[in-house]
DNA sequence: CATGAATGAGCTTTCATTCAT
DNA sequence: CATGAATGAAAGCTCATTCAT
């Protein structure tokens, strides 16, 4: 209630729009119920964010943030490529599922719904896609001098459409209650690591295996 | 305006929901919009509809029965388990990516936006899985006497995944433009039938294993 | 379903509106919903009834009707006019109590609701009256030779108030959980003599009996 | 347009609904309405209400509040309880007649059609049927020694019930224009006397008294 | 920096009613 | 005698946003 300076209000109005965000879901989300919940009128969101969307962008951005905060902080400690996949692969998993109200804005919310957004913002997921393309590439470095299939880009993008494909089905519900969800992210997460191995073509199967 | 009759009208509403759908997100579908778009009156849509949720269930069901049209007509003339695998997949990108509409009411849109939709109907999901489940068993029964590593229902569900998760990244374009989606089309189709060789453990990958 | 002629469908539409307005009250009552109960269509009725408004003018019509049945039946066998009243006083609650939702159309409806029905028509409510000013005037006519106070048209008008001012409150949902129903029952009907007495003036009190 | 404060506008919303509601009657209410007569949005009531509930909620409460008012002044500076008794009986028919609007929403409504008003808000009659109940105790007292035959709050009730009868028949407009208005307030106000004579037992008839 | 008041557009849904057949 | 299709009006309510203070 009594509140320091306009730095604070700001972060409260973030803080108060992402929990809101991940209790009740996009379309339960209105600058009045933010403002309520804030302690303040909606017209002081005005005095901090452009409109709606400026908001919600900024929220995206910190999305965006701790999603490459937990990737990096999963990574460290290993220099083992392959590890460092499997660890990159379950961190991403986590939050998405962990956070699936805010995984939802940052991935499967429509564009269209958010038309102002500029599009080279939704890049800066981009910089998550990285830290996987840069494993990747580590691990074809390792494996040498073989021919890749595709870019360490297209890798990575194929990672990403894997782990998004599982956390979104989980988070919309679509997966019959009977599945086993451990089976499901074990196996998700060892798959990870033939993207690399098609980067480095079969070669990197390959000598244990002759 | 002059319209045959009101199945026309049942039609056209759909077709209308669709390309509304598409256009502008869930959260901009109004009844309003469509009626007129379609070129009637709101009211005339409680005609043929009971609700917006009716409205929202009858594209899901069409969807779902498309859907199920387009996998068994790829798969027909095969027997090659692995080769109807790949063309299941391809015709469920295809179909992903050819109806982003459908796909976006049947796939992305999460339950709670359809709160009363009844669950069970979601799952007519399961007759689309279960042709991939089906192929995948084949393919099992074919490389025989080995164990699997998970059942055909999860590696269906990983199949699923994959499939989906590449489907909405596109749809949702968060695939940057400098990406060739044939290369990712293609890595994705052809990982479909590890998915297999997990099942019948790795024996799949024969002459190394032996 | 099966309807011979219609006059069977009048009757219909005119039971299952009673039925639904006794059931779900006036306002939950509309056309569509009258016509899906007795199995034909909203236009059918207009077939039959003018609109809504001549439909509720029958219904209160009917009503009055049985009103008048009720409390003809009740005086019956009884010549002595103290009994009778009592009776008709019974017989008025009874009616009242047991079809709120039929009373409330009757008697409570605001005419602004009920704008095109004829004023007149509110006054076959008369009738009804009418039965409790003869037995008030047999009363009066018993107890000889005094002037009276008031007209036994008032005295009547006395004792619906008294009636209709018990019925609403209970049908209103307004009396006290606490207080015991049959004792306003009783003292109500008890007090309906001394309305008589009032018209045979202080003499009901036998100055002879002391 | 030009509006100085919003309390005025929320004095506004109350006078013009309250106008509104006797002219047209409940159902014909709306917030549009009231908001055009107002001149202002329906979304500006909404400001002062939380919903059409809610104004109605205070329209009764401050009915009450009026009403309650009326009836103390009324008492004010007699002790003779029986003429305490009929100047109560006044008051209350002169508030019901005078103010029909209020009187409406506070005793003629159907608690169905007001569904979320809280159960116990009703009852802020009770305060308003305490003063009557209290004045009979006191010619109960003042009568002594002898057996009543119902309690002050039955008497209270019956009291009222026979106040609300004329008041609601007389609102309804269900009372014939040739019977004389002043005739039917002064019998039944005179006829109130009789309520506690009963819980005093007969004695109250003097000559017993004597 | 913050607010209270107000707005206009929009929402889904229900209603009584009409008209061509 | 009955229908299916359609309509226009209206309902209660929520929303993002603005403006004067």
């Amino acid at each position: 209630m009594a509140r320091n300076n306009g730095t604070d209000l700001r972060r409260a109005i973030l803080d108060v729009s992402r929990r809101l965000l991940v209790e009740q879901g996009y379309d339960q989300l209105s600058m009045r119920k933010i403002a309520s919940q804030v302690g303040c009128t909606a017209t002081s969101i005005y005095l901090h964010f452009r409109n709606k969307d400026d908001l919600m962008h900024t929220l995206i951005d910190e999305g965006m943030e701790m999603l490459y905060a937990n990737l990096s902080a999963s990574a460290e400690g290993t220099t083992d490529p392959m590890e460092r996949l499997e660890r990159l692969g379950r961190a991403y998993l986590d939050f998405g599922i962990g956070n699936p109200e805010y995984y939802e804005v940052m991935f499967l919310l429509h564009p269209k719904h958010m038309e102002r957004y500029p599009a080279e913002k939704y890049r800066s997921a981009r910089r998550n896609l990285q830290i996987f393309a840069e494993t990747l590439g580590q691990a074809h470095a390792a494996a040498v001098h073989k021919q890749a299939d595709f870019s360490p880009q297209i890798a990575a993008t194929l990672v990403w459409s894997t782990l998004h494909g599982l956390v979104s089905i989980l988070i919309a519900q679509r997966v019959d209650v009977s599945v086993d969800r451990e089976a499901l992210y074990a196996a998700t997460v060892a798959r990870l690591s033939s993207y690399a191995s098609n980067i480095a073509g079969r070669s990197s199967h390959p000598e244990g295996a002759r």
